[in-house]
DNA sequence: ACTTAATAGACCGACGGTCGGTCTATTAGG
DNA sequence: CCTAATAGACCGACCGTCGGTCTATTAAGT
């Protein structure tokens, strides 16, 4: 019976999954590395060969899991055939329906003792986002289609919620008050970017999620 | 030379003083029982027997944070010969000329470090002033100054950042960084509620702090 | 056989928090 | 007015847990 034994990226991704899912389910600073430890059935040397620290696992993560969504949008910004509008709204359904499917996870994990990850996600997605969404924005303007003096300090602002209202009402409310988020949003975007053609409005998320059926994540 | 004893009172606004001041100087997380207790000259008993835990302690001070700020607020909602848009002027000098006074701290506590303070500020600011900002909106709504269909869930959108942006900035660009968000915040307002009269239009910064000196805080 | 990366787990100091007990100002009874 | 009882402010040794370090051992590649 011989041990086996993982090459180094192999053991990375293995921790990493680990801890991803303890962090998803009990928290960040619920979750202590002997907790990983114990389940995956390594020691501490080990842990601590693969990563400099704990935190250096969740930035890790983070980042893997941004880095994702952000290519994703990259593509998007990149394609010709839709006008700025079309990409807004594709974004939009798209973490709609992101979100929806994560909603147990996500409304336990918008709590105070998540708040170094939560803090960690919100400074990167203004950093990261921001200036992708920016991308659109202008190109909303170079099309006539939004009108707006400073979007980059717009954008900026537009991006810069952790969450929205109390998160204690996404657990009692479940469906129902994020689909009053997403709309909310979708009717300061309007607002705020003076989106042109009565065309374009926002009907309803339903349409956007039936167009654009993006549930990669 | 008899040592000094201090009544119950005394000593919890004792250690709610040098607690605040080591929060706001070093963070909470990096603030330790032991360094208050130090500070103040107590033994650990005796910060127990006053306080149930350390986070006791935060939360007693940011709920006498907060519950000076909205009476405050409640005093100028209840003042009928200001209409809603000059209470909201007043609001936002009087925030920005506090957070003016305060950059040193408050750009240093924009950090991960502090996740866990900025976390509980968001959510009692949330909690706090969202409904009280309504009142201001829906009076606007009343007097025909603002026009929005949805105020509710848009206030609590509008109230839901952190921070904006990269804190980092704020360190480096300082008082320019912070004139650029007010305006920012300022100009987002005046589009997401449709502020009627042109003669209402938040000029600058200047012109609203100059008519309404108000650096209490 | 030799090197090197992976693994193990004993160990460390700092942390938040507990606990049994002390000290002193106030109060009630004779 | 004295004194014994009470309340509660105060003390610091102690505890378990935490993230992180250190060094010895082991397995794999050359």
């Amino acid at each position: 019976m011989a041990k086996m034994r993982k090459t180094a990226e192999e053991r990375k991704k293995e921790i990493m999954k680990v801890a991803g899912e303890l962090f998803a389910k009990k928290g960040y600073e619920e979750t202590s590395v002997n907790d990983i430890l114990k389940q995956i059935g390594i020691a501490k040397g080990t842990f601590y060969h693969h990563f400099k620290s704990k935190e250096d696992v969740l930035n890790t993560f983070l980042d893997l899991y941004f880095k994702q969504f952000a290519q994703y949008m990259k593509q998007l910004i990149q394609d010709e055939k839709l006008n700025a509008i079309e990409k807004f709204k594709i974004i939009m359904s798209k973490s709609y329906n992101f979100t929806k499917g994560k909603k147990r996870i996500s409304a336990d994990l918008l709590q105070e003792k998540n708040a170094i990850m939560l803090v960690k996600i919100q400074k990167k997605k203004i950093i990261i986002f921001a200036p992708l969404l920016l991308e659109i924005v202008e190109q909303g303007i170079n099309e006539g289609l939004f009108d707006i003096e400073y979007p980059e300090e717009i954008v900026t602002f537009l991006m810069s919620q952790l969450y929205i209202g109390d998160p204690q009402r996404l657990l009692e409310d479940g469906e129902k008050e994020y689909y009053r988020i997403m709309s909310t949003i979708m009717k300061i975007w309007e607002k705020v970017f003076d989106m042109i053609s009565q065309d374009y409005k926002f009907e309803t998320l339903e349409y956007c999620a039936q167009n654009f059926n993006l549930s990669v994540y």
